[in-house]
Formats: C-alpha cells, sequence, structure tokens
DNA sequence: GCTTGTGAAACGTTTCACAGCA
DNA sequence: TGCTGTGAAACGTTTCACAAGC
C-alpha cells in the first residue's frame, strides 16, 4: 500500500467485539483496577502477567478476567498471558485516560481542597485545573503547588468551563446546594459529574454522573459488622 | 404479663424474612441512600412518603424500593404510604447506625485531616476518635475542633483501638503502606475496614472492606463521556 | 381511589468448561 | 504443558403484575 496509516496506535489494535455503551458497567469499573494492579507490576518489572495471577491479587476469578477484557478485543497470548505494558497501554486507551482532561472542582471545604491537590489525580491522567467556592473569605486563597490554584467565586464556573475545556466536574459542596451547582455545571457544557455531596442530583437522561457517598460506605460496614456478629452468636 | 420487656423498640419491631447476611449487597446499599432521602423529607416536615415517591427523587422503581425494604420486615400502611419519621428509625436500626461508632483514621495527610474532621459522619452516628501518622512533623498536631484531634504515631493504634473500643479505621495512606496499616489494624481486632489508598487490600475472610478508589471513579466517568460522544457520532 | 408486599418472569452478570493455540 | 477466549449453564437482581388492605 502507498500511504502510511495515521501513527495512532488504535487502528492497529484488535476487534472491538462490543460497542462501549453494550459493556457492564461492573466490568468497566474492575478495568481500573485491572489497571492500577498492572502498573504496580510494572514498577516491580513484571514482564507479563496471566488472569489466574490478577485474579488472585485482586480477589476475582481468572474467567471474570478474561471475560471482561474480552468485552474491548483480544490483549492476551495463549500460553503465555498477558503482556503488562502492552495491557496497561491498552487500557489506557479504552479508559481514554492516555491524553489529559481537565476537571475543575466546586467547594473548597477541607475535602474539596484535598482534591483539588491529590496528586493520584495527575498520575491517572485528570488535571485539577480550577477550585471554586462561594465563600468571600475563601475567595482569592492559594492552594496547593505546582500548579498553584486560585479559589475562584461560584460565578465564574461558566466561564472557565468553556475557556479550558473542562470535561468534568467535581462536587464538594453541602447536600443543599449540590443541585444548584449540578445545574450550573450543566449549563456550562460540563461532560460528567463525580459527586461528594450528600445528595441525590438530578441530570439530564445520559449525563454521565458518579456518586460517592462517604457516610454510605460507614454505614454499609456497620451492617456488616453486626451481620457477622450475630451470624456467630448462632 | 407481669414483666415489662426491655424499652428497646426493636423487640416490637416485624418479622426479619431474612437473615442480615441473605440481604443483597446492594439492597443495603440503597438503603443508606433511602435513609439521607427520609431524613430530607423530615427536614420540610413530610410526615409521610410512598415508594412511588422515593423512588422518583432517587432513580429507582417503585418495586425496587418496595422490595429493598421487605428484606428486613414489613414497614408501609398500604394505601397510605411509609410514615417518614418511622422508617427512619427502622432503617437507622437495620444499619446499626441508632448507637454511637468509633471510628479512626490513619494517614493524616490533606485527605485524612479532612476526612477526620467532616461533619457528616458525627450525624450519621460515627465518630472520628483519633486519627495517626508516620511523619514525626505530623505527629503532636492538633486538628479540627469540638473536638480536636492530636494525630498520633501509628504505633499506639493497637492501644487506642482497644482502648477505645474502635471497630471501624479508615486508611488514607499511600497506596504502598496500605497493606501493612491494615495487617495492623486487623491484629488489634478491628471490625471492618474503609480504604481509600489506591491498593487492593488483602484482609481475612469476611472482614467487611469497603474501598474507594478516587481516581477510578474519574476513569468510569472518562470511559462513559467517551462512550457517549462515540454514540452520538453514529 | 391509592399503596404495600410478594410470587413469578425477565433480565443481567458471573462462573463453568472446554476448544484452540503457543 | 499452560493460558486465552468464549458459548452455555448457573446464579443473582430487578421488574412485572396483582392480591390484599387502607
Amino acid at each position: 500500500m502507498a500511504t502510511e496509516q495515521p501513527p495512532r496506535k488504535d487502528s492497529s489494535w484488535p476487534k472491538p467485539r462490543y460497542r462501549p455503551e453494550e459493556v457492564p458497567a461492573p466490568a468497566v469499573g474492575r478495568l481500573s483496577l485491572y489497571l492500577r494492579e498492572l502498573e504496580g507490576l510494572l514498577k516491580q518489572d513484571c514482564q507479563t502477567t496471566s488472569s489466574k495471577e490478577l485474579a488472585e491479587t485482586l480477589g476475582y476469578t481468572d474467567a471474570q478476567i478474561r471475560k471482561d477484557l474480552a468485552y474491548f478485543g483480544q490483549f492476551g497470548h495463549p500460553g503465555i498471558g498477558y503482556r503488562v505494558d502492552e495491557l496497561i497501554d491498552r487500557i489506557r486507551w479504552i479508559l481514554g485516560t492516555d491524553r489529559t482532561w481537565n476537571v475543575l472542582v466546586v467547594g473548597a471545604g477541607n475535602l474539596g481542597q484535598a482534591l483539588a491537590t491529590y496528586r493520584g489525580f495527575q498520575r491517572k491522567g485528570f488535571r485539577i485545573v480550577a477550585i471554586f467556592d462561594n465563600d468571600p473569605a475563601k475567595i482569592g486563597q492559594r492552594i496547593g503547588s505546582t500548579p498553584v490554584l486560585e479559589i475562584l467565586p461560584v460565578d465564574r464556573l461558566a466561564e472557565i468551563i468553556t475557556e479550558r475545556s473542562v470535561r468534568i466536574g467535581i462536587i464538594t459542596v453541602p447536600g443543599d446546594a449540590a443541585q444548584q451547582v449540578t445545574d450550573a455545571m450543566v449549563a456550562a457544557g460540563i461532560k460528567g459529574i463525580l459527586n461528594f455531596a450528600a445528595a441525590s442530583l438530578a441530570v439530564p437522561d445520559n449525563m454521565p454522573l458518579a456518586s460517592v457517598a462517604l457516610a454510605v460506605h460507614l454505614e454499609q460496614l456497620a451492617f456488616r459488622i453486626n451481620a457477622r456478629q450475630s451470624a456467630h452468636e448462632r
């Protein structure tokens, strides 16, 4: 053939048997965990791994892991397993984190500031580009380092989303303010929301939304601890 | 009958058709969200609600909500719905959060400090009683107010767990230190762990463990945003 | 009328088990 | 031999649909 294919690797990657929206959500969730584990293996200079090995460290079955990966293509080598660096590249490409995503935080309380300065996000391909609050005492304060972030007033939200091509917004405001922040983000064209506020958010149909209910996790633990206790008493 | 039953209400509450360990985990998870919504309704002075109303605000089906509650007994009034205050009491009793749970935090970075001083936990029945770090520069520092918490060295973990009857531990240390913190907590008799570290933890069989992988939630959003985009292009 | 509680059906996910290949 | 990829079976969860009750 005369003309080269474009240098993007994705065109050479194998068959995408399922469309992204057909992949079960739990499988996508585990994909992130596989990636984290693989990144750990790479640090230890492991060249290859297998579904069996991954399954044991992560607490799944080997069939589960092979099935999950099969939603996205064929990445393994029968008799060998998976090449660690290769699989990392492919999962990053699948998740879309081989490119950087600009993210902002609304709510500069303790949690908001902690998330805005959290290094782990940067390493995973997410860059916090702004943090907002509506408390005049906080606006103008500078937090973090490399980069330093200035706390901005919430009324500049739309402007920043547009100018800095922000696709994801993190909400860390009190529960009763969360819906209006959501509405402002949606109106400004945000593409997805990560919610830490103690409230159920209404978003347009199909808008990606993930909620982390901190107290809920503790309540789950409390229930399960009591369940174990009472099961043990029988 | 001559002798009064003890004043605990639970003995008068209705049939527990399923044992706690038979209840599907997703149902327990939603129970916490129902509780949160009900607490909101109570603040607005709503006396009663229905599975239909709850379903609409939370984005579930009404059948789902009735089925979930049915795992724990019969709480509704046909033709009327559910009494808000009554259902709140019962869900709190089911989750075990009608009593206070002592909790500690290991890792006094930004996130650990934010969680240790988070007011929402207190309101839900969880009291943070200690925070630990192994950085000499942090040990002895005081954080928060009412109560003030002094950052303690990690080697006092076991002592505090025993003395203060701590049942739940929150881990907010870097990923590569998380397993050894886990082991120390387990050895000291912790009953459940909430993990924010970027690592998969090995715990004894059946030990309640909940993990919040912050980067994973962003990766999920990234994937779903891309999926929407590519679906829209077709 | 309206709403709950629940068996049965529908749906989705996980596990099994094995063909195919290095 | 060892490991992947995958149809089929097993399992679990959600939704449906309706009897019973206010």
